[in-house]
DNA sequence: TATTGTTATACTCTATAACTATA
DNA sequence: TATAGTTATAGAGTATAACAATA
């Protein structure tokens, strides 16, 4: 079961990879504008943490997507060290069009499923995600 | 739910590459082992293909385990450019370990779940790998 | 002196493709 | 000329750690 699982994940990140190339995005870029979307204003700091990112690759992925104007940082005033991280109006743009990516890709991938396998499945593996202590919206392999 | 599955895959991996650390594999090396042990005396090149990996790393995984005194190339007498490769006697002594550290894998990921939850998932599982192509036993990552 | 963010260096890993031997 | 296996080179990606600015 375990190596099943390894499978289809590897095999999930895979596809997951392909489709949001699309996009020119990397799943780790994907997962930066995710993170930032959940709770804007953090610092590069927090959420490089939060992903288990080192800061040096974290900077070259806020990097590209200030670049590409998806991304803002934002001097904090108060202690100028610091900046906050927001998405901007081009960037709330982009995360639909991934919304709509990951769509297809969970009908993809759940495509052998009925609604309710889809559901009894969805409970085995919160379960399984909730002994293992893994945090929910991140992928492990974001380490890497 | 695609998200959850590459969480968890990718957790599987790590963990496991964490346990097989302790006999001093990667988790290449190990599927290597696993792909002789279930079909003695293939090529280096059929078994390659199988894995998915590029001939140049497959000869650098071949030599580790050579070296080591665990697997074994034997000269095909009516095409001397071939190899068959077989396991040792210690590489079959391995290969009881590396059992052993799945089995213990294995009950540390599944242990949030009761015997016929297991039964469950699995099947659900191998739906989902049957209908998405994945070859049984072949690890996507041995590719990267 | 400690902390945030940045940059530079060195290292690891891998794919590409050139090479050897056998057919 | 084609194929199995090997080796060498170059490139991508990453972590480590030195650095600059601010507290």
């Amino acid at each position: 079961m375990a190596f099943l699982l390894a499978q289809i994940g590897a095999h999930a990140t895979e596809r997951f990879a392909e489709r949001i190339a699309a996009l020119d995005l990397s799943p780790a870029q994907a997962g930066l504008l995710r993170a930032v979307a959940s709770e804007p204003g953090r610092s590069q700091q927090a959420v490089a943490e939060q992903l288990g990112v080192q800061p040096s690759r974290f900077v070259a992925l806020v990097d590209e997507l200030e670049q590409r104007g998806a991304v803002e940082r934002r001097r904090n005033a108060t202690d100028r060290r610091l900046y906050a991280l927001h998405l901007t109006a081009q960037g709330e743009l982009l995360m639909r069009d991934v919304g709509q990516v990951g769509q297809a890709h969970e009908n993809d991938i759940c495509s052998a499923l009925s609604p309710a396998d889809r559901a009894t499945l969805r409970e085995l593996l919160q379960r399984v995600a909730d002994q293992q202590g893994l945090t929910p919206g991140v992928h492990p392999g974001y380490r890497r």
